[in-house]
DNA sequence: TCCTGGAGGAATGTGCACATTAATTTACCA
DNA sequence: TGGTAAATTAATGTGCACATTCCTCCAGGA
């Protein structure tokens, strides 16, 4: 699809960017950048072959949003969240999504029905076919779902955000760890009672779920270790085949 | 000490890069940038008296933040919010201020009730003395207390965020009409409803308040008029006497 | 008179070179 | 031999110049 109905065909200046951004990002979703580490520059130009200034755009953005922090004069790094800071998200969390499982229950489309049940379908699919990977992007996406149906865009985005940074922590290394995670059963839990209209159980079963996942992902601490620049984006490019 | 006010900057490096930030963002807070407005950068460089390299960091920022909004190639505008953009981030906004109040309600110190009192005082003394520029900052400064005294970082970081944004693109021309808003009394009943732990009622109180704000905010309409950027930052500078 | 196409100019975006700052190593002295 | 200070090196930050893109204005033709 779209071959090339672009009327600007002469501009790959803004897809390089989010290609730097992208690569940067899928580093650390893939545990590749551990916390503490620090993010130079010239290393990151050389790996992923582009300018400069592209990374330094690069992280500038990843620092406002949260991915990382700046020093100034002295670079970039991976941050290390706090169990008190990653007890703060989810808080805010709490307080979005009950809110959220709660109109869902007030203003339930048949649309809106049908995604649901289709989300929990491929979830306990993922889960016969033991595909962690697909799992753990799927648990992901329906903490967004929810908030889309609701239909407000900066809803959305607002938890969006909050979702990367307070799974980024440890997501990072711990893919592998995903199978034990209760995650699907709540999940189908938390459907069957917004289906039900049940707002009261719906909103408690959200508190328990966010409930449980801090407390385990609290339990949790990612090791220490240095890593390799160029270890860590082998495999990496920001020159990914060309996909809008 | 730095005290060289020849065009060669030596050491001010972040303390420029705010102080451009401030000029710009206080430009928009009082209202001499309408929405739609265009932000050049020469202009901009020239007005200010900095590089231009420091206007487009500062406009990167601002973008980042909601602020302003950019289109590449294009340049830098004020947005011009619609309606239903600010109604879905007052609804967003209740969503996280009823849970807040309601949290209140429960875990509510000395501490935090001598605040709520002090800052309902302040709001009453400033209606008395028909200061409305001090009201106006007030009652935004209001929820952001509340936030705040739930002692979660995020979540007031966050607030802050959203309040900015919502009251954006109306506080613009509008502070001289604001003697007709309902927002001290409001405040003065939740502080007494979260002092009385009444949670239920807090809640209700505060859904109203902010259902209240959003439709006097959504009959109003910005003038669009436009503004030449010479004059809009008439008496606002970058070199301001060096203050955090 | 209105539409269209092209040329001129201004604004945005980017690569590059240099200044500044922090970290590391080395040399010197107690 | 250990500690301190200076020097070297590498990384960050910034100004500058140029390339690219877009807007505007004007001329020509239907």
């Amino acid at each position: 699809m779209a071959s090339k109905p672009r009327p600007r065909p002469r501009k790959g200046d803004v897809a390089v960017d989010k290609a730097v951004y992208d690569a940067i990002r899928r580093a650390m979703l893939m545990g590749r950048l551990l916390p503490g580490t620090k993010l130079r520059e010239p290393a990151l130009s050389r790996v992923l072959n582009v300018s400069r200034e592209r990374v330094r755009k690069a992280l500038h953005r990843l620092v406002h949003e949260g991915w990382l922090e700046a020093v100034p004069n002295r670079g970039t790094f991976v941050p290390a969240l706090t169990i008190a800071e990653v007890r703060e998200i989810y808080d805010v969390r709490t307080m979005l999504e009950t809110a959220i499982v709660t109109r869902l229950c007030m203003e339930c489309r048949t649309a809106s029905a049908q995604r649901l049940r289709a989300h929990v379908s491929e979830e306990r699919q993922a889960v016969k076919a033991d595909d962690r990977g697909r799992l753990f992007g799927l648990s992901g996406e329906f903490h967004i779902l929810l908030a889309e149906l609701c239909g407000n865009d900066q809803l959305s985005r607002l938890l969006r955000g909050l979702l990367t940074r307070s799974t980024m922590h440890f997501s990072l290394s711990a893919p592998e760890r995903f199978h034990n995670c209760a995650g699907p059963h709540d999940h189908a839990e938390i459907v069957k009672a917004i289906l039900a209209r049940d707002a009261k159980k719906a909103a408690k079963l959200m508190l328990d779920h966010l409930l449980g996942l801090v407390e385990w992902q609290s339990a949790w601490r990612p090791p220490p270790n240095p890593v390799a620049l160029e270890e860590a984006f082998r495999g990496i490019s920001a020159n990914r085949p060309t996909r809008g």
